[in-house]
DNA sequence: GAGTGGTCTAGACCACTTG
DNA sequence: AAGTGGTCTAGACCACTCG
């Protein structure tokens, strides 16, 4: 946030948002970014290889680093993502409906997603309609001995923002599987689902800083609306 | 591969891989691995910063480097893996049966996914056999300027090992993108459908280390055995 | 206060690319 | 030969955790 590489970083990123940097074109070196910025040389590395793991740019040997064509931008993106920060880069049209909102003692298959005892559970079950279709349902579950409070304004827009800028919780990694399961009775209460009879479920165990799990959802996507995109480079150690 | 944080980082997973390392042992704070390993601090963070990235330990300051509890060693997980990679590790009775091999003018379409010229192109259709059924198309599309060889023997082994060991291309970094379909007929005819009429389409671009694009990669999934799992820490920048 | 990880520096040597 | 990125070092200061 406030350290020197990332600021470096956040300023490139947003230059290539920005289309001030171009696909194919050639970044300044190093060694002309440490005058820049006036920056040891590992502090400008840490910035461009933060871009590099992040699909911004790829570092040629003997070359320079170039700015890449993947235009992650246009859609969905793999990571850990809010559904109102991917709205909001999405420019949809999108609406956020709150079926239930609800302290409960937690069923039996949540108590072992979440390595409960007896802590009750805040259960969260919102519809995203976008463009005028119920295309998502997001079930969620916190464990209650983290997150105290919750209520429908909160759901409403973004439980993220409350728990990062208000309880200043550190929301850290996520673990996501993404499967396709047929639909429930409750998809097809709640989805506009025209003919599927299946969904694409991602489930999410979400940490914080301490490495504690606080959080599992199922996020249920109508599937001919869902998409992911996942920039992957190549691990070659073994 | 030589370099020393990644023979330390490669040390560190398969310990952790090996359950010498269990999850929420502490490993040894920077300063013993300076010790143990007769390297600078510096050179224990990039392993350590690795192992993080990729999901094996959660660093917390003024605490210590812990084991995560992230089993994604049990199934398909996300990044730039080879079918023989993977069934390598799922321990899976797995058939690579090749349908098609051919160099020839690219349809148009691949011609625009691939950004192609006047390129023939190798289309190579595999059809894996898991188990006994017929589960995953591999569509696969390569710029024959890239690679002007290709036979059967190595199609039915890995095209990936033979471009890496034999022709040492450097395959660096893949764009993906998943979405569900209705099933083709090619789909009906090649896979083992059931009743299934959908199928996950993992698309993928996948580029060599000068950044130039090389293959295009259509990976068709009957939805009940498709499976993806993904890492991911959040970023909190803006 | 001692120990931990996070950031930053100035300098070194190397491997690779290009003119 | 000059310029590029890749690795590595030794040392510094900071913020955080814990007894």
């Amino acid at each position: 946030m406030k350290s020197k590489y990332m600021m470096i970083y956040n300023d490139l990123v947003s230059q290539i948002e920005k289309n001030k940097l171009k696909p194919n074109d050639k970044l300044l070196s190093e060694n002309e970014f440490i005058k820049k910025y006036e920056v040891s040389r590992e502090t400008i590395r840490k910035a461009l290889n933060l871009l590099a793991q992040n699909g911004f740019i790829q570092k040629i040997r003997g070359k320079g680093s170039f700015v890449l064509d993947i235009n992650k931008f246009d859609f969905p993106v793999s990571g850990l993502v809010t559904f109102k920060e991917l709205s909001k880069k999405l420019n949809k049209n999108s609406i956020t409906i709150l079926d239930k909102l609800e302290l409960k003692e937690p069923e039996a298959y949540i108590k072992k997603e979440l390595n409960l005892e007896n802590q009750k559970i805040w259960e969260v079950i919102r519809v995203r309609n976008i463009d005028g279709e119920n295309i998502i349902l997001d079930k969620d579950y916190l464990d209650s001995t983290v997150v105290e409070y919750l209520d429908e304004k909160i759901c409403k827009d973004s439980i993220y923002n409350y728990l990062e800028d208000q309880k200043k919780l550190d929301i850290s990694f996520a673990k996501k599987e993404i499967t396709v399961e047929g639909a429930t009775k409750e998809d097809y209460k709640l989805l506009d689902m025209k003919n599927f009879d299946m969904v694409v479920v991602v489930k999410s165990h979400v940490y914080l800083n301490d490495a504690s799990l606080f959080q599992y959802t199922e996020s249920r996507h109508r599937p001919d609306k869902f998409r992911f995109i996942d920039f992957a480079r190549r691990n070659k150690n073994s």
